[in-house]
DNA sequence: ATTTGAATTACACGATCGTATAACAAGGGG
DNA sequence: CCCCTTGTTATACGATCGTGTAATTCAAAT
C-alpha cells in the first residue's frame, strides 16, 4: 500500500554489532542522554522497534556496550604480550607502555568509561563486568612484575602490582582527559620511569633496548 | 482563589545553594539523566520554574554544581595543610595520605566526577574549571616535593609531579570504584610507599613519626 | 512457484523532558 | 498600613523519551 522502507534481513551478529558500535558512538559524542533507542535505530541504520527485537530492553544493549568497550580496552593492552619481546624487563616495559599510549589513551575512550560508571556502581552485570576487567588487568600486571629477576613476597608482590596498576590507571586519565597538557612520549617516559623506581628495575633502559633490537 | 502552595522568600546564597546541592545528589544517586529539572526543583524543596529565576538555563546549573564539586574536593586535599606538620616530608605524606582517604576517596565522589566528564569534554567553560583544579592540585603537590631536602631539576620535578599525582588519581579511582577490594589502611600504605620510591623519600616513617607526635 | 517463519518497519501510547510566560503573594520601604 | 518590587508558583507548549503491538516484506525451505 504506502511505500515501506526497503531493507535486507542481516546475520544476528551482525545486528547486534552495529546497534553495540552506533550505542558507543552516541555515548562519546552526547553522553549517555544521547544514546536514545530512536538515535541508535538512525545511527545503526535501522527503525527503532528493531532494538527490542535483540535486545529485550535498553540497559540490556547498555549492558551490552559496556562489555564490549571493556573487551576492547583490555585487548589493546594486551596485543603487545603476543609478538613482544622474551626478556621479562622488556616485556612488562612494553606493556605498561602501551597501556598508557594510543589507542588506550584516548579522549573517546575515557569519555565513554565515564559515562559507563554510574551503571557500573547500580547495576549488578556491569559491576560484574568491572571487576572482572580490573582484577584481569591487574593479575597480568602482577604475573609480569612475578616474572622479573628480583626477590618478592606475595604480599609485596599485590602491593607492587596495586601501585603499578595506580600508576597506569592515572597517566591514563589524565592523558586521556587532557593529552595537550603533555608533551609526546612525555607520558610514557615518566610511566616507565615511576614504575621502574617501585619495583627498582630499568624499565626505560630495557624499553629503548628492545626497541633498537626491533628495528 | 485556588489554594497555592505556601513559601517563604530565601537569600539568592541559599537558594542557588540548595539547587546545586539537589543537583548533585540526583547525579550521583541516579546519573546525569535523574539531574532533571523537576527532580532538582522537588528535592530542594521548590517549583520547577523556580530554577529558571536563578540559573538561565539547566545547563548553567549544571556548570555551578560542577565547580562546586570540583571546590570541595579540592578543599577536602588541602585541608591537612593548615594544621598539619611543619617538616617537609611530613607535610607531603599527609596530603597525599589525605587525597587517598575519606572524604576524598568516596564513591560518591567519582560517580558524580565521571557523571560531569562528558561535560568536561565538550563544553568550554567545565573545562576550564577542570583544567584549573587538575593543574591546580598538581602545583601544591609539585611544590610540596620542591620543598623536600633534596636536589631536583625543574623538569625533574615535574615529572615527579606528574608522576606522584598519576598514583593519587589511580588509587582514589579504584578506591573508589571498588573499596570492597582493598583492606583498611592498605590504599593509603601503598600511596605511601609508591610516592616514596619515586621521590626516593620514606614517607611512611615520617607518616608513622608525625602521628606519633600528634598523639 | 508457493508457502512460511521471522526480521523489520510502522505506528500509537502515556510519561517526561527543558523552556516560556503569566498570575500570585510575601515582606520590606514608604 | 498599604504599596510595590520580585521571589515564587502555576500552567502550557512542543519535543522526545522507552516501550508495546500490529502490519508488512524479505529470504529460505518446500
Amino acid at each position: 500500500m504506502t511505500d515501506r522502507r526497503p531493507y535486507r534481513r542481516e546475520t544476528e551478529e551482525r545486528r547486534r554489532d552495529d546497534l553495540i558500535t552506533a550505542a558507543l558512538d552516541l555515548v562519546s559524542e552526547g553522553g549517555p542522554q544521547a544514546a536514545t533507542v530512536r538515535a541508535i535505530a538512525q545511527r545503526a541504520g535501522v527503525t527503532s522497534g528493531l532494538i527490542r527485537h535483540y535486545f529485550s530492553t535498553k540497559e540490556d544493549l547498555t549492558r551490552a556496550a559496556y562489555r564490549r568497550l571493556m573487551d576492547r580496552m583490555t585487548a589493546d593492552s594486551a596485543i603487545v604480550l603476543q609478538d613482544g619481546p622474551g626478556d621479562p624487563v622488556a616485556r612488562l616495559a612494553w606493556f605498561v607502555a602501551a597501556s598508557i599510549s594510543p589507542p588506550v589513551v584516548d579522549p573517546v575512550a575515557v569519555g565513554l568509561w565515564a559515562g559507563f560508571l554510574h551503571g557500573v556502581q547500580h547495576d549488578a552485570a556491569m559491576r560484574e563486568v568491572h571487576i572482572a576487567t580490573y582484577l584481569g588487568f591487574r593479575d597480568v600486571l602482577q604475573s609480569l612484575i612475578a616474572a622479573l629477576p628480583r626477590p618478592a613476597s606475595s604480599t609485596q608482590l599485590r602491593a607492587d602490582a596495586i601501585a603499578c596498576n595506580a600508576i597506569i590507571d592515572g597517566l591514563w586519565l589524565e592523558g586521556s582527559v587532557l593529552p595537550e597538557t603533555f608533551a609526546p612520549d612525555e607520558i610514557v617516559n615518566i610511566g616507565l620511569a615511576a614504575v621502574g623506581a617501585i619495583l627498582k628495575t630499568d624499565l626505560a633502559a630495557a624499553m629503548a633496548a628492545t626497541k633498537r633490537d626491533i628495528r
